[in-house]
DNA sequence: CCTTTGGCTGAAACCGGTTTCAAAATATCT
DNA sequence: AGATATTTTGAAACCGGTTTCAGCCAAAGG
């Protein structure tokens, strides 16, 4: 590659010192209108793109923020991280992904590696790490987590609210007249599931039905995971007339599985999902939904980092899913 | 934030020089096993992580590739993004993700950004650029394209063969008696849905069946395109037993829009989507469609790039997608 | 007319590594 | 043992910017 063109060069050609070419190119000082234009027309001529290492090497500062992604992949994280790049778009700054896969290890590493690229904050999007493990980890550099709730004070965490997303969604099959709810749930270890089936209990418990765990099943968040609860629902024989499933991949296998069955949606059985992915509003039937506003967690928590990095005090901000009614519910008669 | 700990830190607490340091973190000169190991307890006391910035300064190489997407969020360039991901896994080198949006400005900017950043090589998933235009914007960085073929001769090129893909795609349903196969493509720009169509003729022509553009519907790649096709096509009057959506997203709109109107699949009309995206497996029926090796081409093209840093000449290789065989085609009789 | 003020400017230090070079230490060979 | 070859090692230059600092010069004030 032929060498790239620097400050010096620059300097040269425009007849003054670098120090001049540095500030005209980020106009911190006052310089001379003549010598300015001279620089920047020598900038030009010459296809000047400053070295961003140099510069963040000498500045401190890397224009970067660090993002930490699980799974690129699965809807709802990936409409997250997309939002993240809106945010960031136009400020300066820019993304520097890396995958943490869910575990620990891989996660620690890659927090390891943005430190080395010297990021100026941190975006989380989900993750394993405990609250005092990031602390330690990352000191007073900037964070901010998404779609995770850590309890600690100082951390700032931009969320929704899934005992409420569980518990909307229960609601919504309890208003059509449903008592006996399946629950498909995800990991057990995953907050979100937790939380999910939770908000499920609590819908129950308002409405005065007996709560049994011989409705609630595990899953993993997939697809096939939701096509195999549903079999060994049916084949234990325990009555129900609707599924909740943790999440729409979940529900997709679920319809299918029914299907196979020969069972109906919604005529049948009545079917809940949550995540509300771009799929969901296509399938046979249309399926009904907990809207999370992936896209606005992942702008906010971008702005948010931001803010942060300027020196800002932040605050945890929590989002509520919304129902989104299509027709994979019918009223129980 | 407290000052990170530099290579001279370590120096001293180990009681040698920088450039010792240096050495053993690189392993780039053999030192003695006495010093090494202070060396490398001193490191691990101090937490300390390299400066990414004063590296690639110094030695010139930045061990990023810059990864230009289009829209994060499809699922079959999602693949591939994360097929990279997983190329580059374990190789020092870490991804630099740069959104290009299906515009040529953007794309031209996020180029730029790339090469302040001094990325080592460059992969472009999809992307609009002619590649003259990148030639020039480029110069002599290793770059590959992903998904996409550009003519010129020293570019190197992973992708499919799409029109083969259209044409086993249709080829499959007139084996199963159907003469009479819609086609609901792409954005007419775009060469992937020009090369589905161009397949779908070839079958057609193959097999003697007079092709009409009565049957082929023009979609945006999107579900509801998808939808609102079968619709136009079902009040245009115009018969027909099959349809061959240009990906499987086309095809989830147009399964809704057939079912709306009480057409039943596949006994009423068969289906063929495209990209064997992780829904399919589970509509109602499971999907036909043709898999494309995403994943892989990810990272045979990380592989590549990488080689081509190392100064390899590599060659262009193309992928040719199967169909996966589920239950949304039917024998017509 | 001489000082004070303030705006521009260049020299030089610095950021934290890598790499070259020559000296020092050790090993090998007559 | 003395000379030569081979490893280790530290000092210093360098990568390409930013930033501090002191000096220069012109305008303003006394």
């Amino acid at each position: 590659m032929a060498k790239a063109t620097t400050i010096q060069d620059i300097a040269k050609l425009a007849g003054v010192s670098k120090s001049t070419v540095s500030r005209v190119m980020n106009k911190t000082t006052a310089v001379h209108p003549e010598k300015a234009a001279a620089v920047i027309k020598a900038a030009d001529q010459l296809g000047f793109a400053p070295n961003q290492f140099a510069r963040s090497l000498a500045s401190g500062r890397s224009m970067t923020v660090g993002v930490i992604t699980q799974n690129l992949g699965s809807p709802f994280y990936d409409a997250i991280a997309q939002g993240v790049i809106a945010g960031l778009e136009g400020t300066g700054y820019s993304p520097i992904f890396a995958d943490g896969r869910w575990d620990r290890v891989v996660e620690e590493d890659s927090i390891r590696s943005l430190q080395g690229r010297r990021a100026d904050g941190i975006l989380l999007i989900g993750g394993q790490l405990r609250g005092t493990d990031l602390k330690a980890l990352c000191g007073t550099l900037p964070r901010v987590t998404i779609a995770r709730h850590l309890p600690s004070v100082q951390h700032c965490c931009i969320y929704v609210d899934n005992v409420q997303g569980g518990f909307l969604a229960t609601q919504h099959l309890i208003r059509h007249g449903h008592t006996k709810i399946a629950f498909i749930g995800g990991l057990h270890h995953h907050s979100d599931a937790k939380d999910r089936l939770a908000g499920y209990r609590k819908a129950l418990a308002q409405a005065n039905i007996r709560f049994t765990t011989k409705l609630v099943l595990e899953g993993d968040f997939s697809s096939s995971s939701g096509h195999a609860a549903v079999h060994t629902l049916l084949k234990s024989g325990q009555e129900f007339t609707a599924i909740f499933a943790a999440n729409d991949a979940t529900a997709y296998g679920a319809r299918l599985a029914l299907d196979q069955h020969g069972l109906r949606v919604p005529q049948d059985v009545s079917l809940v999902g949550y995540d509300n992915q771009a799929e969901s509003a296509f399938m046979i039937p249309p399926l009904t939904t907990m809207h999370q506003p992936a896209h606005q967690m992942g702008q906010a928590a971008a702005t948010a980092v931001l803010e942060k990095i300027q020196g800002q005090p932040i605050k945890s901000r929590v989002f509520i899913p919304e129902l989104r009614c299509r027709e994979s519910v019918a009223t129980r008669t």
